[in-house]
RNA sequence: CGGGCUAUAGCGCAGUUUGGUAGCGCGUUCGUCUGGGGGACGAAAGGUCGUGGGUUCAAAUCCCGCUAGCCCGACCA
């Protein structure tokens, strides 16, 4: 993409109504425009890390053997009267009549939807387990939103949820969306850290939360120090593994991380170490429940089993906050400039600037670099804008651009550019075809 | 939903106390000079002062209502 091409509308001042870096960023940067308290339009290059963020959570949970599919953003209000949630969800709930007097409501997840899905077509044992999730945008009417994409009262979520025959294969369930959203989240360059946690309107008897580690964050979180050494890395999983995801799940879930909800300083105290103790903020980017019989018996979801009884299914949910993620990288990844990008979820994976539009040699080396790039199938931002050096610089640090190619009359005269990283603000010079070449192995070893 | 605050040009703000021709910085447009970390000079465009009513010869300014937004708290992906 041609900057002088493109819609990115920059903001050189921190906008009034935002207090948090995340927020002001985004605003900056040009990604978000606020229409009404808590609901957003995705600029151009908000949407593109959106969708880059939604792609990765799709690739993860396929891969756990969680099968996509899409319910519509408004429901009946009738199958949740028959949940007993219409009543129970309050003012939360964005309840809509359509022309007929008909109750609607804009679902703020779809525990409902998906149950009367399977009762519809899902009548044995033999169908299970089944695995069904979606990404779809929620609407849950907040108090207060704030804090940007961050506490909207419309946001995108992925919600997944399982259903099994009974208990134990729930918590194999359980286990791989754990799982799944570890490797999704350190693929976003995030550190998210399972928690124990209360259940909440979901209901139910198990839950953890994942907590990114941030100044900002709303939740005060206390947690074992050892347990951010924890990596899966490249580590080989077999999602129907009972064992193996049962072995993963304890090895992250037996350190001490409770949010303020659930901290007990007596077990805290007894558990860990004093060294080892650390008290901090941190943004909450998903939960995941188990939760029985829950929804099942209210809705009547049965299965029969191998002796031809009916019983209820064993189901369990699970939620990544999709909108929410940008702010919480953001808030991970960012310095006085602006933006850091983790290279998979990066707008565009290599920036250019021209530092003397106009001069035909700097021109065409420029062209030439994007040119190549756009061939190989990458996302590159050039700076072709008679903007002065400074500012170009400037705008790429804000939208956060990992890599950088710096193109001047000086340095192809010697036949070099310039490649800076904008994680370590350290530039080496190489020729054309070798910064080219830089970029991409990087790209090739990030994903 | 309780408490606090704000609303004036695209963004950031002054002007309101004490009513009297709507201002500044940034950004935008045009021109010239510039050209490796948010350049300089010159010219220009852009505002029903959130909204409805009231007081007054006269309202951004005083009074009443409404709306929107932000912050703190209680709730949440």
């Amino acid at each position: 993409m041609r900057l002088s091409r493109y819609f990115l509308p920059l903001l050189k001042e921190n906008p009034a109504e935002a207090q948090i870096i995340s927020h002001r960023l985004m605003l900056r940067s040009g990604m978000i425009k606020q229409s009404s308290s808590g609901i957003y339009s995705w600029l151009p290059m908000g949407f593109k890390v959106l969708k880059k963020i939604e792609n990765i959570v799709h690739q993860e949970q396929k891969l756990a053997g969680h099968i996509p599919m899409l319910m519509p953003t408004l429901q009946s209000a009738e199958l949740w009267k028959e949940s007993g949630r219409y009543e129970d969800y309050g003012e939360e709930m964005l309840r809509i009549k359509d022309r007929h007097s008909r109750d609607l409501l804009y679902g703020p997840t779809n525990e409902e939807l998906i149950t009367d899905i399977f009762r519809s077509h899902v009548n044995s044992y033999r169908d299970l387990p089944l695995t069904l999730y979606h990404i779809q945008w929620k609407f849950r009417d907040e108090r207060r939103p704030r804090f940007g994409v961050m506490r909207g009262r419309e946001f995108y979520m992925k919600d997944g949820y399982n259903f099994d025959v009974d208990k134990d294969n729930a918590l194999h369930s359980y286990n791989r969306h754990l799982i799944s959203y570890l490797r999704t989240y350190e693929r976003l360059g995030l550190k998210a850290i399972p928690m124990r946690a209360d259940t909440g309107p979901i209901g139910g008897d198990y839950s953890h939360e994942f907590l990114v580690l941030a100044e900002t964050g709303e939740s005060e979180v206390f947690f074992d120090k050892s347990i951010l050494n924890l990596s899966l890395g490249d580590r080989q999983v077999d999602f129907e593994n009972k064992d193996q995801c049962q072995e993963i799940f304890n090895e992250w879930t037996s350190p001490y991380a409770r949010t303020d909800e659930t901290h007990d300083n007596a077990s805290f105290d007894k558990m860990v170490p004093k060294d080892q103790q650390i008290t901090s903020r941190a943004i909450e980017v998903g939960q995941i429940f188990y939760f029985g019989t829950k929804y099942s018996e209210a809705m009547g979801a049965n299965v029969n089993n191998s002796e031809g009884v009916k019983i209820p299914v064993h189901m369990g949910s699970h939620g990544i906050g999709v909108s929410r993620l940008l702010g919480a990288i953001i808030e991970a990844s960012h310095d006085d400039k602006g933006i850091i990008w983790p290279e998979n979820v990066t707008p565009f994976q290599v920036g250019i600037i021209n530092l003397k539009q106009g001069d035909e040699e700097t021109d065409n080396v420029c062209s030439s670099i994007y040119k190549t790039f756009s061939d190989f199938g990458y996302d590159c931002l050039y700076d072709d804008t008679n903007e002065r050096a400074g500012s170009k610089f400037a705008t790429m640090d804000l939208i956060g651009i990992p890599w950088r190619i710096t193109v001047g009359p000086r340095g192809v005269k010697n036949g070099v550019v310039e490649v800076t990283s904008r994680k370590s603000g350290e530039s080496i010079e190489l020729s054309p075809e070798l910064a080219i070449r830089k970029i991409t192995e990087i790209y090739e070893q990030a994903d």
